[in-house]
RNA sequence: GGCUCCGUAGCUUAAUGGAUAGAGCAUCUGACUACGGAUCAGAAGGUUAGAGGUUCGAGUCCUCUCGGAGUCACCA
């Protein structure tokens, strides 16, 4: 993008030359020119105006004279409504693409020696992994890849919350209703069997809830503490976690099971150990499914008591302050925020000492200073509160904390919720793309050329592809809209469109080895046709989207930039002859660019984590 | 109620303060005896929730109103 800058700063230049005023070169906006006009990049010369007191055309030309002069790849301009386009000179192109078609690294910048720490996914071990966890999955890899071609050291961790109430639940509930029952006996994927223990769980408990509320002791309380116009309906749905403490059997049991874990009770630490291992089995192969790894797993259970010392260096420190009954807490009234409990009185640690503890304990392990949390947006309070209490600790990495906050997944009728199984299941998600990518497949006939190997390979890509591109290709922060249906489109703005244009290029890679054309003769060819100049446009800037995409922790900015360079070589493709050029110079340009076009397709959706196919 | 985020075509969405708000789906109409039709072209669909303001220029920034979501636990 040396070229950008060149221009940027001859403008800046130009400004003082002809107006006798300081513009910074950065500051100066280039466009790309849209399609209407003749040129290829634009720059923005209203700020000017004022300065040099003309109209805005003769400002343009102004500039656009001196840019012609002083900028060698500069060919032609012409001024529309005060907006100077400049055209470039097609042997910039040319040296543009010898350049770079081949080169493997193509946008992507140069090892800086930092590290980041990228956490993701954070799965509790009592049910297996649901659409929700795909988004911040999908999110977190993605993001460590962007990460890493912007030339940062990623190292991927994965937080498991492997104990608690929740997994005692599904360890309760196997021990009473199990029989002894394994994965394997009951023929079921080993995450989903220990889920199936923790909903049988809450089927068990919410019946006896509702035996309870018959009772007589059940009607005097409701009869004692009920607001006037509250149903016993309405009574007993708020009072539901006081009974699961005071009065509920199953209630009692987790809790002692949940003691006498604490307490290293060797049984049940074995019973521990086994159900959070068929969870872990399950796990992996989804993640596997989803091409997903990490570098380093961080198991709750090893950290859920750290962070005490780090609260007491706060009270030394006087960022923390101490109540009559000894919970310690810090005030951020100040910030706009509350006052919030970092210590029980009973000494015993909250949500966020933990992850103060966990945080310095990353750092001690990897020293990268910059960390990002992939985390669902309703914990974004937390991390406010978190960043802001590290801050003032005072911790070396506190000022590289980002909170990558997605927006909850929705369905057409709603949020999805887990006692009216609406969940949408990973892994049958991820069974169902496969299933239309096939039944797409075979509905043109193009499956049987493949072996029954390939066939699998070929539709895990297609059907991964577009359930990938789906969810990365909104931004983010949005809160989004997952309709199932067209979550498994393969056709318009989907990553299947994405693939077969790689498809249709790779097939003229094949064609150009077998016939052995010789590209080096493109330089001759000088009459660079629209649908050509979009195109090198469009691969000129993908350094530039990759920064932003890093600088702004957004997949987002990826996909649409390969939608939108997919969406220009279908057009080029449909438009102009490849093999069939009017000269041989056309014919090597366009193979050529059109295998530059697939590099930075390969590696843009690389990115995203989604593959290329061969063939489709 | 406080804080945070969001509101763009019937639906899903794009647009570092810059040209006539750009796509896809759905609807309608077309396009291969040429490199793969999971493609391409066209039609129709918008007061960018509303009202003010800043600016040469606002979907984007500021203020207010309306609507929606999240959160405000000594749960994690």
């Amino acid at each position: 993008m040396q070229l950008i800058e060149s221009i940027q700063s001859q403008v800046s230049k130009a400004v003082e030359a002809l107006y006798q005023s300081t513009v910074p070169s950065e500051s100066v906006l280039v466009n790309t020119t849209p399609p209407e006009f003749a040129g290829q990049y634009s720059v923005v010369v209203f700020p000017f105006v004022k300065l040099a007191g003309k109209a805005p055309d003769a400002v343009a030309n102004e500039i656009g004279a001196h840019l012609l002069a002083q900028v060698s790849e500069i060919n032609a301009f012409n001024v529309v409504k005060g907006f100077l386009n400049l055209e470039i000179d097609s042997a910039y192109w040319h040296a543009f693409l010898q350049k770079n078609v081949g080169n493997a690294h193509y946008g992507r910048q140069p090892n800086r020696r930092e590290k980041v720490m990228v956490e993701y996914s954070s799965p509790n071990t009592n049910k297996p992994l649901h659409l929700g966890h795909i988004r911040n999955i999908l999110l977190g890899w993605s993001c460590s890849q962007i990460l890493e071609a912007a030339g940062y050291d990623v190292v991927k961790v994965q937080v498991i919350n492997d104990r608690g109430v929740a997994i005692c639940k599904s360890m309760l509930s196997w021990l009473k209703f199990g029989n002894g029952a394994t994965p394997e006996s009951a023929g079921i994927k080993s995450d989903h069997f220990v889920g199936d223990y923790y909903v049988l769980f809450e089927q068990k408990s919410k019946a006896e809830y509702e035996a309870w509320q018959q009772t007589a002791a059940a009607q005097a309380i409701f009869a004692e503490k009920h607001k006037s116009g509250q149903s016993e309906k309405e009574f007993f749905k708020d009072y539901k976690n006081k009974w699961f403490n005071d009065h509920s059997t199953l209630g009692a049991e987790v809790r002692d099971m949940l003691l006498r874990w604490e307490a290293h009770d060797p049984d049940t630490l074995d019973l521990w150990r086994r159900m959070n291992g068929w969870v872990y089995q399950g796990f992996d192969q989804t993640y596997a499914d989803l091409g997903v790894t990490f570098d380093k797993l961080y198991f709750e259970s090893d950290t859920y008591l750290l962070g005490k010392d780090i609260v007491e260096e706060g009270l030394a420190k006087g960022v923390f302050y101490r109540q009559d009954d000894g919970s310690v807490w810090v005030d951020l009234t100040d910030v706009g925020q509350d006052q919030k409990v970092v210590l029980r009185a009973d000494g015993t640690s909250v949500y966020i000492t933990q992850d103060l503890g966990t945080a310095r304990m990353r750092y001690e392990d990897f020293g990268a200073k910059r960390m990002v949390y992939v985390v669902a947006d309703e914990q974004n309070y937390h991390f406010t509160v978190l960043f802001e209490v590290l801050k003032r600790l005072q911790e070396p990495y506190a000022d590289g904390l980002y909170h990558l906050a997605y927006g909850l997944v929705e369905l057409p009728t709603g949020r999805m919720k887990t006692r009216e199984g609406t969940v949408v299941d990973a892994d049958d998600l991820i069974a169902e793309v496969k299933r239309i990518a096939r039944e797409q497949a075979a509905e043109r006939g193009e499956i049987d050329a493949f072996t029954p190997e390939e066939q699998e390979q070929m539709l895990h890509t297609i059907g991964m592809g577009a359930l990938k591109f789906f969810i990365l290709k909104v931004h983010p922060k949005r809160k989004m809209i997952f309709n199932p249906e067209e979550s498994v489109d393969l056709q318009g703005q989907t990553g299947p469109y994405i693939q077969y244009s790689y498809v249709r290029i790779n097939g003229l890679m094949k064609r150009v080895q077998k016939e052995g054309v010789d590209l080096t003769i493109s330089t001759q060819y000088s009459d660079i046709q629209p649908q050509e100049h979009e195109l090198l446009v469009a691969l000129h800037e993908f350094p530039t989207v990759l920064q932003n995409a890093a600088r702004e922790y957004d997949p987002s900015l990826i996909a649409n930039y390969c939608y939108n360079l997919a969406k220009s070589y279908h057009r080029f493709w449909h438009d102009l002859s490849v093999f069939n050029a009017h000269s041989p110079e056309a014919k090597a340009f366009r193979l050529q660019l059109s295998k530059g076009v697939g590099e930075v397709l390969k590696s843009g959706m690389g990115l995203l984590g989604i593959d290329m196919p061969e063939r489709m």
